[in-house]
DNA sequence: AATGGATCCAACCGCTATAAC
DNA sequence: GGTTATAGCGGTTGGATCCAT
């Protein structure tokens, strides 16, 4: 049998997700909403078990998924919570809307768990590499939303998604509204991060942020049930 | 231009919790 | 109460890419 990456082991397909196998199961969670993940290698002829089709959905195609680099703002998310949660990475994950589990705790490996042992100025290399990229990606983002809107089938999978997903749409806006807010309350995020890691800064945006989630969750029709990504940080009871 | 280290990130694994039977 | 299926979590791996030298 073969064993290696992207091969077949065990009757099951492992490895990098082909854009057919995409496709496959976004159908079927279009058909059957998100669950019953062993199902769909029966009812889709797809050769992924159960755990990796949930893995792919939930990291990868998604429809609420913030893609794109992690922003400064989010970067100092993460440092907060992490301070406060340790690797409690899909706690973390739902303070930071359209991010994963996964994603947060890639991004912590590398960034932050050798950062402990080096220094301020690699720090700043990073972020400036980091600030480069995103500029690039988000116009890359903006190009792939015009082309997706574009797509015949557009209106029926819009309908289908609203049935799926009801507050997609609204959540995707509020984490626009969200970021926009964020990015507003300090210019440090949109400018060309040179010398910009002040510590008193860094840790006064954060409690400034605490303040905007009371007032964003007091001011704004927010349902937990429907918009979870946004819940009030809060420290756990076992704490 | 070549190269080696650093970084990114998708995908895997093992384990645990919970629900259904 | 035991078993099985399913979902979720955190840790790890490895190929691709970037970038400094």
């Amino acid at each position: 049998m073969e064993s290696s990456w992207g091969f077949i082991e065990d009757g099951w397909r492992k490895g990098p997700w082909t854009a057919d196998e995409d496709r496959l199961l976004i159908e079927y969670v279009k058909l059957h909403g998100e669950g019953r993940w062993n199902s769909v290698a029966r009812l889709t002829g797809l050769r992924r078990n159960g755990k990796s089709c949930r893995l792919r959905w939930v990291n990868y195609l998604r429809p609420d998924l913030k893609r794109g680099q992690i922003t400064p703002h989010e970067e100092r998310i993460i440092l907060e919570l992490h301070a406060k949660w340790g690797n409690r990475w899909s706690t973390i994950a739902r303070s930071l809307p359209g991010r994963t589990d996964n994603e947060i705790k890639n991004y912590w490996r590398t960034h932050f768990k050798k950062k402990n042992k080096n220094s301020c100025d690699n720090f700043e290399k990073s972020r400036a590499r980091l600030w480069k990229r995103q500029q690039f990606q988000q116009q890359q983002q903006q190009i792939d939303i015009k082309k997706v809107m574009t797509l015949p089938t557009m209106p029926q999978a819009k309908q289908e998604m609203g049935i799926l997903y009801p507050n997609t749409i609204d959540q995707q806006e509020q984490a626009g509204f969200f970021y926009s807010m964020l990015n507003n309350s300090t210019s440090m995020s949109q400018s060309e991060p040179s010398s910009s890691s002040n510590e008193d800064v860094m840790w006064d945006d954060l409690w400034n942020l605490d303040d905007f989630y009371g007032h964003f969750i007091n001011t704004t029709t927010y349902n937990k049930v429907t918009t979870p990504c946004l819940q009030p940080m809060a420290t756990p009871a076992f704490y």
